[in-house]
RNA sequence: GCCGGUGUAGCUCAGUUGGCCAGAGCAGCUGAUUUGUAAUCAGCUGGUCGGGGGUUCGAAUCCCUCCACCGGCUCCA
């Protein structure tokens, strides 16, 4: 007999040999229902997997990731399986789960597959998943599988194979379709018992761009329709966050084609709130010590062969601007830190000046690639809310510390909770990506890691995603449709300075190089904005919103009363503005309401009378009535609170 | 850039297997209505069906090409 530990604690006594599936059963018949996967001594492994010693175990269900990623996984498989019975002959690389459920890299062998045929494959899956296929794991050696991939053809397996050491190799089979693959996996196809596939791509074989590309087939597997049917509607609500939807909605944003690609226009709407946004920065910057500075949107090209911008991107950016007599070279400004050096070159520094901290919404162009262009969050034209701060290698961290409360002041401000910090290092393993020495390297990784540790701060590390120039602490965000994206970034640059030849003389009368640090809490005004849209679904915060008020006369006698009424509340730095159509007022609550305006006031003849307003919130209805000082007071309240809430 | 998909009025979309002068709702304009908490009524305007080329007696519908957008991949100073 051996002891299973359960997770509260308990400890039951089963025969050696049993599997986690025995110990459900024990449980309970409803809990084996439910129980998909079975976490060994913290190893997610297969329900069927005997154990021979004592251990603990978690029985999995659906609400735990290990199980959605085992049910997932055993998707993937259920999908190959369907995809080699439609389409005899084809190849698979691999097929993992994900965060959304599962994809399969397939070799169709030029064959083409697109949407049109996920019907016919989800039809083969569900009646593949009827068949109660069991998931059956076999250790085999490396010889055997070898041979089984040889005589089938499959160059992608046997590459895989390649890498695996004998011993460790266990080949799934359901049905008709065995696997490479480590598991676990569910008991059986008849688990699944709602499938989708979401999209096809291409992947490059092993996400090299040199390689030939596969297609890839996404797809999500539920135990139950009903989750399958709440997960659907659940992307069509994300839909309607999308900024590029909301923003053409709320006229914040277009785009032509005939400006160009990537290239965004703002509409009024759209400039207003972005301006607020930036001078609430400016204000919060001002405060911490910046020091606005502006430069122009071109530079000369010898200004980037300093920084190494153009041997680096060069090639891959817009091409360069020629004068017309002298045949000077100039280029579009990818980035605004060539520029601050050269101001901060401007004229001889001392120690007791450091840090000096120069901020600028510098507007930079990057020829980004076609395909990767989104909405606002990637485009060709887009500007930073930039600064750099000179300062001495002592004041780094402290720099850098202060720079990281900027950015969680505004999160906060703006209610942003879920985001990660994620620390980009260099990869070791490519060394060549990067310019600077190991020593300025070492001790920029070694600052950014124990300010982000001493800040508390919910980071991961990820090797190999520095920039080329130095480490970077960068705060990441989800947008409607599950993507991330970078916002808030920090960097810490030892090159530029050395390149530049920047300089400060210190104390003892000798110069000093300085250190850089480039940051920029929002990121770019357009990403932020994207995000700032889908995180509060186009019903921005009051101190932010273009319009906030939206006065409704009853009928057009109204309208010179109202018009009285909007000069009060601009008086009050209230925003108001008044529907002047004569149309019913019920049409004119529901556009506001879909204009997401904040406030309506419904005037009519009461209240041009009484003097009081008749209150609507969008999204709630009806306040009641209350006096112009009352309104104001109460809008000052919201926006008041809204803004303190740092504090 | 690569793979796949999409592209019809300002917006959202209909347009059977190629076949009358290409349609609807909303928006816009004109007029009527003067309205009490999510759509008042009527009339009108508006499209070289993404651009170009081709097949055909005939193309929004089929083919080629370019452009843009969408979903991924790769990239992201």
């Amino acid at each position: 007999m051996i002891n299973i530990t359960l997770p509260d604690g308990t400890v039951r006594q089963v025969e050696s040999g049993a599997t986690s599936m025995d110990v459900a059963e024990s449980i309970s018949s409803g809990l084996a229902r439910k129980v998909l996967a079975a976490e060994v001594n913290g190893e997610v492994r297969d329900l069927g997997r005997p154990i021979f010693e004592d251990a603990d175990l978690k029985l999995l269900t659906w609400d735990d990731e290990g199980a959605k990623s085992t049910l997932w996984h055993s998707g993937a498989h259920l999908m190959a399986e369907a995809l080699e019975a439609l389409y005899p002959g084809i190849k698979f690389w691999v097929g993992p789960p994900v965060e959304n459920g599962f994809y399969y890299d397939v070799d169709f062998g030029g064959a083409a597959f697109s949407e049109k045929d996920f019907d016919l494959v989800e039809k083969k899956m569900l009646e593949l998943a009827r068949q109660k296929n069991p998931y059956v794991r076999k250790d085999i050696t490396k010889a055997d599988a070898m041979a089984f991939y040889k005589e089938k053809g499959d160059e992608y397996k046997l590459d895989l194979l390649e890498g695996l050491e004998d011993g460790t190799i266990t080949f799934y089979t359901q049905g008709n379709f065995t696997d490479l693959c480590r598991g676990p996996h569910i008991p059986d196809t008849g688990y699944i018992r709602a499938v989708k596939l979401m999209n096809v791509a291409g992947a490059y074989w092993k996400g090299d761009e040199s390689n030939k590309q596969l297609t890839r087939i996404y797809g999500v597997a539920f135990p139950k329709q009903k989750m399958l049917d709440e997960y659907l509607v659940m992307l069509e609500e994300a839909k309607k966050r999308d900024h590029r939807k909301l923003g053409k909605e709320l006229d914040l944003f277009t785009f032509s084609e005939k400006v160009g690609q990537g290239l965004p226009l703002w509409l009024p709407k759209g400039a207003q709130l972005r301006a607020r946004l930036e001078n609430f920065l400016k204000e919060a910057q001002r405060k911490a010590g910046y020091e606005p500075v502006i430069t122009p949107h071109i530079g000369n090209k010898e200004l980037y062969i300093t920084s190494g911008h153009f041997a680096k991107y060069g090639a891959d950016s817009f091409q360069p601007i020629e004068t017309p007599a002298e045949g000077e070279v100039y280029l579009l400004k990818p980035m605004n830190c060539p520029h601050h050096c050269e101001i901060y070159k401007s004229r001889p520094r001392s120690y007791r000046d450091l840090p000096v901290r120069y901020a600028e919404f510098g507007t930079v162009y990057r020829y980004e690639q076609s395909g990767e262009l989104h909405g606002l969050t990637r485009v060709r034209g887009f500007t930073q809310d930039d600064a750099h701060i000179f300062c001495t290698v002592d004041q780094v961290k402290e720099e850098v510390s202060k720079v990281i409360d900027l950015v969680l002041y505004i999160f906060q401000t703006l209610d942003f909770q879920d985001y990660q910090v994620q620390v980009s290092l260099r990869d070791p393993e490519t060394p060549e990506k990067y310019i600077g020495s190991d020593e300025n390297w070492e001790n920029a990784e070694t600052a950014i890691r124990e300010v982000a540790e001493e800040k508390g701060l919910n980071t991961v590390i990820e090797l190999g995603e520095a920039a080329f120039y130095g480490p970077k602490l960068d705060f990441m965000v989800r947008d409607a449709i599950g993507r991330k994206w970078q916002l808030g970034t920090v960097q810490i640059d030892y090159n530029l300075p050395e390149r530049f030849e920047l300089e400060y003389t210190g104390a003892d009368n000798a110069p000093h190089r300085p250190v850089m640090i480039h940051r920029a809490p929002f990121g770019s005004m357009e990403r932020f904005v994207a995000i700032l849209v889908e995180h509060c679904a186009g019903k921005f915060p009051l101190w932010l919103t273009p319009e906030q008020v939206r006065i409704l006369p009853l009928s057009d006698r109204f309208i010179e009363y109202c018009e009285g009424l909007e000069k009060v509340l601009d008086n009050y730095d209230i925003r108001a503005l008044i529907d002047r159509r004569a149309e019913k007022v019920g049409k004119k609550i529901r556009e506001a309401e879909l204009d997401k305006v904040p406030y309506m006031l419904i005037i009519g003849e009461k209240e041009a009378e009484s003097g009081e307003l008749a209150v609507r919130k969008q999204g709630e209805g009806d306040l009641g009535t209350m006096s112009v000082e009352a309104f104001a007071s109460f809008i000052d309240d919201e926006i008041g609170a809204l803004l303190n809430k740092q504090e």
